[in-house]
DNA sequence: CTCCAAAATTGACTACGGTCATATTTACAT
DNA sequence: ATGTAAATATGACCGTAGTCAATTTTGGAG
């Protein structure tokens, strides 16, 4: 009933978003700098650890919004029918998470739920793709993978084998056709039932 | 034939090495300072950072050494018998994976051989654990495990899921009895051929 | 309208990782 | 021994994330 959330704290936390949003547009992820956010958002520092507790949550916020459309996109996709089929749908997604270093270090901190407590958007979005894949491999329809574990279980292999592979591929100098090669080999001994 | 490397870089390293393995001893990896490491080994700041392109590097090379004299002795066990008897070997390298949040980032980005060149002392050690693996995992010996891919293929999804359990682990205060829970379960349906 | 307590903001300050020009030490040739 | 070039060590300095006591703004009670 109480209504402690004032204007002024939207205006503010939107300003730093959006000058966020410009500078990573500008210089990438990694070159942000929390004094040059505050700066464009006409802040003081003070203000911006009073509205995130520190420089990763703002990413968890931004990379957790970016995922979300991702996900977004793939839930209008009809369910893949073969192992290539999944993996070229996650492409984009597999894109987005390995797009830099840092982003992907943050995506793989936060989507455990980072913190002992407090789920962010990350997390949350880890969550939305599990629903997807739930749904994909949903026992009763009509696709050619296994059947005799839970499509939950199915959908966190997934991702920990998304997750496998991205690491991978930021190693030997691997380029993204041997990151989907991988990926595509680890989700046919996942997904497949054997012949 | 050259013999660039000199008496007291040895000794440098040496004394820098202790200084950080007596401070985590004390503090934990979470507390390191490069400054108490440096005022311990009795050497200056710049000096450090001679020896260690940065801090993780170190934590790269001393955490790297607790996973290899853990692996060496997973190496002297027979083969696991059954996923359960599997889960239960690889404790020691869960605990020790898991001892902080800290001690899993640096080795789950580390783990992937860092950064695109130099293979870290953990990267070496994930190389290890995947030599073991394929050992326990050979086609060729009694085990109930599948056998209709490689087992190197089946080491590195071992190596995924044990990421994926120890990172759920971190989150929704799970304790490490569901972590084993988890990780058995993920292990029954990536090692079991299906009934 | 006036006053007040809570919420929001401020910016100087701290902590700490990492840099670099300079100084010192080492190994070796002569 | 002496000279000297390369290897090593130094520590003042910098960049940036994060803190906090003090200040300003806000919304509402009387």
């Amino acid at each position: 009933m109480n209504k402690p959330i004032q204007q002024r704290t939207l205006k503010t936390r939107a300003r730093l978003v959006a000058a966020a949003q410009e500078i990573i547009k500008e210089v990438g992820h990694e070159a942000l700098r929390t004094e040059e956010v505050v700066k464009r958002a006409k802040v003081a520092k003070g203000t911006f650890f009073a509205h995130f507790p520190d420089k990763d949550a703002l990413l968890d916020l931004l990379i957790g919004e970016e995922l979300n459309s991702c996900v977004d996109g793939l839930a209008e996709l009809p369910p893949p029918a073969s192992v290539e089929a999944l993996v070229a749908q996650l492409m984009p997604l597999l894109d987005l998470m390995s797009r830099s270093r840092m982003v992907f270090d943050v995506i793989v901190r936060y989507s455990g739920a980072a913190a002992i407590e407090e789920v962010g958007p990350i997390a949350e979005n880890f969550g939305k793709q599990l629903d997807l894949f739930i749904r994909w491999f949903d026992p009763l329809g009509n696709h050619p993978f296994r059947r005799d574990i839970s499509p939950e279980l199915m959908g966190e292999g997934v991702q920990a084998f998304v997750i496998q592979a991205i690491a991978l591929n930021f190693c030997n100098l691997h380029n993204d056709v041997d990151m989907t090669k991988r990926l595509t080999q680890y989700l046919r001994a996942w997904l497949l039932p054997p012949t």
